[in-house]
DNA sequence: TTCGTCATGTAATGGGTTACATGATTAC
DNA sequence: GTAATCATGTAACCCATTACATGACGAA
């Protein structure tokens, strides 16, 4: 997941790795922060791999040693490679934390796999629901656990109502084509 | 927390590895289940540290080998440390993941510690809403990311209107004190 | 007799965190 | 000149997962 948001943040624009992990908690949820101790071995890796290059900009070469600030990029196979990640919805994208990261780079995702994703995580919570509700109904739970799992219970239902409300708009803007300035399609 | 979690479970009554494992996942919610390769592990590693005994039920001596049933309980070092752990909020207590399961052994938690945890969980996800306004309104994000962020700030305003609710009840509860047959607190 | 589920375990791996260490740049 | 924050990195660790391996027991 840090390796698609990485690359998908990338793809909007270069950044050095300390603005990248402010952009990531600025799109990811700030309480949702990665760490150094693996934002740049991730970094690293995507350039092993020639997913991204990196230029350190050159040094006013003043004899000093000098802190590079390095930039990184997205190299040709690493936009293909993106590309390919979007175009699939992998079984991670329907658990909470993949869920996010993927909407986050909707924009540039297919309707189709849009489409998918969204109907996928709603079976999903769905299907986390249910399970709550039937472990609810077997085994008589203490007061305080009962609370937690009617306020979870309650949480699924309106993740559910949501994702139909997005649903229903991906259908929407599929059958009323979508103009370059958007505009809520009617129902008709 | 897998920790907190097993002896909580097994403070209530001596269980095996795999019913353990089933009861965990009715308690945190099926969907977070743990697996074997983490739960057998940190039986032994509980065992090694003394908190709990491992009885398997004397085999029928029959000569071939049978697989024994290892039956696990609390020692009496086991209850001690488990008091300790939940005499006092640790940090990892207010995220997500950690207050559910303290919230799962609050019926065995003095009302002082409760309230400490409740009044804690509800500042963090105060500030996790207070964060969530704050990228929202310094960048403007596209459609879906907005849509997300909507979506997660109502449900800590949600949270937070929940705990709100369980504190004034804990409130209640320590005016009136709790017989038996818990009611309801009235406001007067 | 075979299938499902009860039951226990290990090895390799994953995906991150914490703590530490260093140095440059900016604002006061 | 000093504090904050920008900026990059490493090593040790943690807490779990996946995949694998084994075997008992009951019901169809």
């Amino acid at each position: 997941m840090l390796e698609l948001a990485i690359l998908g943040l990338l793809s909007e624009s270069p950044m050095h790795g300390y603005e990248l992990r402010k952009r990531l908690s600025a799109t990811l949820g700030s309480f949702r922060a990665f760490s150094y101790g693996s934002l740049y071995p991730t970094l690293r890796k995507l350039r092993d791999a020639g997913w991204i290059s990196e230029d350190e900009p050159e040094l006013p070469t003043d004899g000093v040693s000098r802190r590079a600030k390095r930039v990184y990029q997205l190299t040709a196979e690493g936009k293909e490679h993106f590309g390919e990640l979007l175009a699939d919805a992998q079984p991670e994208t329907l658990d909470d934390e993949g869920f996010g990261t993927r909407l986050a780079f909707f924009a540039q995702t297919s309707a189709e796999v849009r489409m998918r994703i969204l109907e996928g995580r709603r079976r999903r919570v769905e299907e986390e629901r249910h399970d709550l509700h039937q472990s609810q109904s077997r085994s008589k739970l203490d007061r305080y656990t009962e609370q937690l799992q009617n306020h979870a219970l309650e949480s699924r239902d309106r993740e559910v109502r949501w994702l139909s409300e997005l649903i229903a708009s991906e259908r929407a803007d599929a059958e009323a084509p979508p103009k370059t300035k958007s505009k809520q399609a009617p129902a008709t």
